[in-house]
DNA sequence: TTAAACTTTCAGAAATTACTGAAACTTCAG
DNA sequence: CTGAAGTTTCAGTAATTTCTGAAAGTTTAA
């Protein structure tokens, strides 16, 4: 399981950038090396390819399946386990961000709808809950409009992106219309 | 500085997603401390605040000023620097945005297309080639469509906010519109 | 100048996080 | 059953990150 030049810079690349995604460096590596594998691969061939413990790898799989990132498989007659990349990068970009957002916008959210609950007990805790309001409504938006774009299909979210800033456009558009559909 | 229960609760759970959200312990809780302030604080107000050290929060406002998250101000006649959270929630929550985008995107992009712009020298390379390719386009996709949506009006991005899924809707009507203006 | 009032820096300590590898566990064929 | 082939766990160690606090730096008033 030797990697070329190439290949290797990217794996250690996405180890670096692991910690900021979310994940350890390892399993970042794991994750790219899953990706550009054609076949599926044994986390033996892994702590191979990665020059990492055999436990390290263990814990690492365990992680992506936390994730969904990584799907496990036998082949027949063989006891062996073995691992692949779990949907296409699409799918697996998906599920980084709905993971994401739940461990980075789901407690603060839950966090402050209790303190928003509370009576403010003085001038400055007034002030504040108007502070945390704010924040807890930009938090409410994003999610829910990030969960709706992930509900619809890849073909429509990529229309939208190709739109871009063109959106604005349709926006009038769309106001222009209902302002007709009004009037009539 | 005392803060109250209510307060301390907000300030140190910020503190504790600190480290998902991309800074550290401290400098959650410090923007969270800003925030919910009236009145800008000094940095001295801050140490005994959340009681840390003085070094701690230098380091910490420093870190701040580079996501543009704070503001440094200076009272007439009076030598200490005072410090207040940087524009709206929603100028900060855009800046948190651009600068991780910055730090989770821009360098996977940069090195993704360095490697696509060599020859692939077998079979495997060939292949990771294909599947890099299409993490480039997904990201580089994701970052123009973002930096677009920022670009746009605050009120018209949250019309599309609201809009939710029935952007779909919108994105259809569209479709029509110009399929109309070229049959004509 | 001097010195008081304030800020920053950074070496080392403390805290946290990640990794190793041996032991424990699981599964299955004989 | 037994043991071979595989996997997971986890205590201890290593690496990394964060924090402290004393020293050095800066600014301004007198």
């Amino acid at each position: 399981m030797q990697l070329t030049p190439m290949l290797e810079s990217f794996v250690m690349h996405f180890g670096e950038m692991g910690s900021r995604w979310g994940f350890n460096r390892t399993v970042g590596q794991i994750v790219a090396l899953l990706v550009i594998s054609e076949e599926p691969i044994t986390a033996n061939d892994i702590a191979d390819a990665l020059r990492i413990s055999r436990g390290n790898v263990s814990m690492g799989l365990k992680e992506l399946q936390a994730w969904r990132l990584v799907q496990l498989q036998h082949k027949p007659g063989e006891r062996k386990e073995y691992f692949q990349a779990n949907g296409s990068i699409w799918d697996m970009a998906n599920r980084v961000f709905e993971e994401r957002r739940k461990r980075e916008m789901d407690p603060t959210l839950s966090l402050l709808r209790d303190i928003l609950l509370d009576k403010p007990a003085n001038q400055r805790e007034l002030h504040a809950q108007q502070k945390l309001q704010e924040v807890h409504d930009l938090l409410e938006g994003i999610t829910k409009w990030s969960s709706e774009l992930q509900r619809l299909s890849p073909e429509k979210l990529n229309a939208l992106m190709k739109l871009g800033s063109g959106v604005g456009k349709v926006l009038d558009l769309k106001d222009k219309l209902l302002a007709k559909s009004k009037t009539k």
